[in-house]
DNA sequence: ACGCAGCAGATTGTTGACAACTATAGGAGC
DNA sequence: GCTCCTATAGTTGTCAACAATCTGCTGCGT
């Protein structure tokens, strides 16, 4: 791992709206803030402890990320995903993925080999632990660090903010449960072929693993206009 | 073409941060603000006639898109973009547009041929014309053309934020000059490509476009470092 | 009973002023 | 002459109050 130069950064070099921006993408990534749900400006600005001014930039901040929906003198709420939506995600993120992964490979593959194994780790352990939420977690993590392995600032920002879009659909769905088993054992190929410069396998791997997330995901969603009539 | 139902949309839906960060961002397109310009915030609000509250979102939303660096208690600045940004902008460009090409040749070809085929027409003439900017205009709206066919909000988002970079690179050079000829070729070639549904020569001419692209505007960027010390 | 005008409450959009911080220019001290 | 300190000007960061707008309800008229 990379040395920890945490302590020597300025303290306060974020602005504030960064800061409100991130935990607000947090809590709505996982699930505080189930999709719909209107943000109240007062409210959130009261909790978070600043004023609306800051508050309001950093939901600006959001707006252009695509996690919230913005109506004029009505208010902001969380954008809600469809299964359109789910499909899109994922084919960015197989764009995204299969670009970063084929930068890696022509780069330093063992350093990203071994980033990808510590995720791995944390995988398993999650997996043994039962604990579904550390594996989401993990898995985030492990697609983090391909795509951050890459060196690219744009599809590492890229990354990050289709990432936070899956784990909203996964806690909306309240845990939809994929294999622990089979999903280890995809990763680990997605591990191994960039360890042997394998692209081929990769992209396959890759593209599989989002279609059954794909599948995996809109059969567990309610469905869209969910009325029975014949229409 | 599509029906132009603008009449029919409510007239101020979009916030005033949105139509804000939309001016500033097609001003640093143009070149109106070059890299590393600071953005006064009282200079701006007084010239586009509104607080520095609605301007300071929009600065904000730009930042988020990664054409404005926020430096706190000293200033917004046009982001500087070096050899390894124009890499990186092309980069991921290649990645979006090959994932929406390959989308569009499993869609509607013939309709998104007819649109590139008028984008086309607009670099014919632009060409003939001699006028560079209007050519630049004009590729723009190629590739832009060729991801909204795709029809995924994501990619179309993203290459809009790339585009912008591109524009971006290109003002600050000055009008690069790139053989008219042969870049009205390669976009023929491109169109073919996705009318007769022949994905491998799509991303072959896709990806010799690009890196061309890249090797043009690298080589004539002022250096990085440019001191001619012995270091 | 049904529909619609008008009102009250709450929320967002905007503004101007105040506080905090940075950068620069000038002068005192060595 | 050079360095360091200080005052000052100009910038950004933050806040609380004001204006505009939407929503839901009440009461009247048909």
């Amino acid at each position: 791992m990379a040395l920890d130069m945490s302590e020597l950064e300025p303290v306060s070099r974020r602005s504030t709206a960064e800061i409100v921006a991130d935990r607000i993408r947090t809590a709505i990534m996982r699930g505080t803030f189930p999709p719909g749900t209107q943000l109240g400006e007062v409210e959130l600005a009261g909790r978070l402890g600043v004023s609306r001014g800051p508050l309001r930039e950093a939901m600006q901040r959001l707006v252009a990320e695509g996690l919230l929906r913005s109506e004029r003198h009505r208010g902001l709420f969380v954008r809600e995903l469809d299964a359109d939506d789910v499909r899109d995600v994922y084919i960015a993120r197989t764009a995204v993925e299969r670009a970063a992964a084929l930068l890696v490979l022509a780069g330093d593959r063992g350093a990203a080999a071994a980033r990808l194994t510590g995720a791995l780790g944390a995988m398993e352990a999650a997996a043994r632990a039962g604990d579904a939420v550390a594996l989401a977690d993990a898995d985030h993590d492990f697609h983090a660090e391909l795509v951050a392995a890459s060196g690219s600032p744009r599809l590492r920002r890229m990354t990050d903010a289709l990432l936070v879009e899956t784990r909203m659909c996964l806690a909306a769905l309240q845990e939809t449960a994929p294999p622990a088993p089979d999903l280890l054992a995809e990763h680990q190929t997605l591990r191994d072929a960039v360890r042997d410069g394998d692209a081929h396998r990769f992209v396959t791997t890759l593209e599989a693993h989002m279609t059954d997330a794909v599948t995996r995901i809109v059969a567990a969603m309610p469905v869209a206009g969910g009325d029975l009539t014949g229409a």
